[in-house]
DNA sequence: TTGACCATAACGACGCGTGATAGTGA
DNA sequence: TTCACTATCACGCGTCGTTATGGTCA
């Protein structure tokens, strides 16, 4: 089977715009392209290659990142520990994303403590 | 004193880019314009702002937040409730983050674990 | 004249949404 | 002819970093 951008778009739940945009920076380029018309035509390998991306997406991939594992996987013939070693970086990073929040979180309470029923005029002192 | 915006740049810890931008963006403007050189001038004043916006930018606001929160004081008179309303809003925003990134965290733990020794080639269903 | 500092203008980054304008018909 | 779909620009968002180019000297 072959999909034009629209149907695909449906079945995999991917906005037309995006999927221009994945084929732009060379994320997902649809097998097959018209030579005449520019139209791209996407296949059932394209189904699951963009069901990957959207799996990596949801676990806080950016489509930069994901474009270097697909080029780290085709250079090096992955034994599964770049990707175990490439799931876990982006694990950490996570952590320090959530440590940061947490910081921020409890910096604000402190605000919120200290100034109750007054408003905000102080300095970086205040919370350091 | 009187700085000009290299001075004050340093005095802030803000960068000179950046103190031109929160000026065009209207979130810290410098007291003082020379009319014919347009050169800005910083006050005392404009110390204890930028030391604020830094503050409130440290805990998680962006700039139009900041910017939105300046204009509700001159416009409300707030009594510190409005303050409270404020940070207790960008706390919740902030524990929405937080639950995100855990979810992503975990998700991945499930991707590791499924995919010991073997290359990623799944689809959503695997982690759903 | 020459540094050191100031100004404005504009591109780049991220991930698309949202038109505008125009060609196709798998 | 018309409808539905496709294509390629190109602006917008958020926060500046980074040239590029050209005045100013508080």
């Amino acid at each position: 089977m072959v999909y034009k951008i629209g149907d695909f778009a449906n079945l995999v739940n991917i906005s037309v715009r995006t999927l221009r945009y994945y084929d732009e920076i060379g994320l997902l380029k649809p097998e097959i392209v018209d030579r005449y018309t520019s139209y791209r035509y996407y296949t059932d390998d394209n189904v699951v290659e963009a069901q990957f991306i959207t799996l990596l997406k949801e676990v806080g991939f950016t489509l930069q990142e994901i474009i270097d594992y697909k080029k780290f996987l085709n250079n090096f013939d992955d034994d599964g520990e770049g990707t175990n070693q490439f799931l876990l970086k982006k694990q950490e990073q996570i952590s320090r994303q959530m440590e940061k929040l947490q910081e921020q979180y409890d910096k604000i309470n402190i605000l919120r403590k200290k100034f109750k029923g007054k408003v905000l005029t102080l300095v970086k002192e205040d919370i350091k």
